[in-house]
DNA sequence: ATAAACATTGAACTATACTACAGGGTCAAG
DNA sequence: CTTGACCCTGTAGTATAGTTCAATGTTTAT
């Protein structure tokens, strides 16, 4: 027994049976075989491909920005220098959303331990989190 | 002059106008004074706020989680157990967010790596990234 | 062998988050 | 005092990411 049925992939990845298929529809993941009665029939890293989409969706990538991460890796008509440049500019991205979730997390630390009445804190810490680096750019 | 008219304070937050107007009815920011010709006044600090709105956004969060996230502060009709209950709450999602991105940039810097020549390099980075902690709960 | 549980397609429906009018009023410059 | 850039409300349309449904075929368990 090799494969597996869509129904046992989704459950596997814990999506539905028909996010797999609109994913399919939207070429996120390869149109698997099929058996003699037309059922997909899916290799089991199609389970790992699901949650990674799954996790990066939750991390605030559309689709379409998924797709362009998991073709990242043998895209056939591409020069290795574009892969390297276009995967520099995917970690740049990355290292952005680390850097604002860090500031949120520390607003939100900030926030808790006001509630414990140690004081004093800042009157709106979650505000403050995101703003201070636009304020060097812009100098409002 | 105090205060900004809606086209302002879109410009200087960086969103659209028809925008800012929706997270008014969404009751994500606070419906302003109006001048005497029934035009919106914002106080200033309304563009950190729409700022914060569109970085929380583009990091995963939907506009309810964000309007959670920024009622936490001053909430009237809450203790402040409470609030430091749902506060630490939100800060293991950002926690496990802030995981899942560095995975991630660690499978890309390999990748990037790869695209150097400079070998050996796993085959299938990019999966790999977010699908190891799983593997340890559910035991596939 | 028959019912329950699963699979197929295609099309319609939903939620979220905007975005674009239409039809009007306001304001500042020349 | 008009022209253009701005604002108002309300409604309708769009993009993204699914979800549900109908009508039908297949597999599995008793």
């Amino acid at each position: 027994m090799n494969g597996l049925t869509i129904g046992k992939l989704a459950k596997k990845a814990g999506v539905g049976i028909e996010t797999v298929r609109f994913y399919e529809r939207q070429g996120l993941i390869a149109e698997p075989p099929r058996t003699a009665s037309n059922y997909r029939l899916y290799p089991e890293n199609d389970a790992n491909r699901l949650r990674f989409i799954k996790k990066a969706k939750n991390l605030g990538f559309t689709l379409n920005e998924i797709k362009e991460l998991l073709s990242l890796r043998h895209d056939p008509k591409a020069s290795k220098a574009d892969v390297k440049h276009r995967t520099l500019k995917k970690i740049e991205d990355i290292q952005q959303k680390i850097h604002d979730l860090s500031r949120m997390k520390e607003a939100l630390e900030s926030l808790a331990e006001a509630c414990d009445g140690h004081g004093p804190t800042s009157e709106c810490p979650i505000l403050e989190a995101l703003e201070a680096e636009e304020k060097q750019y812009c100098g409002h």
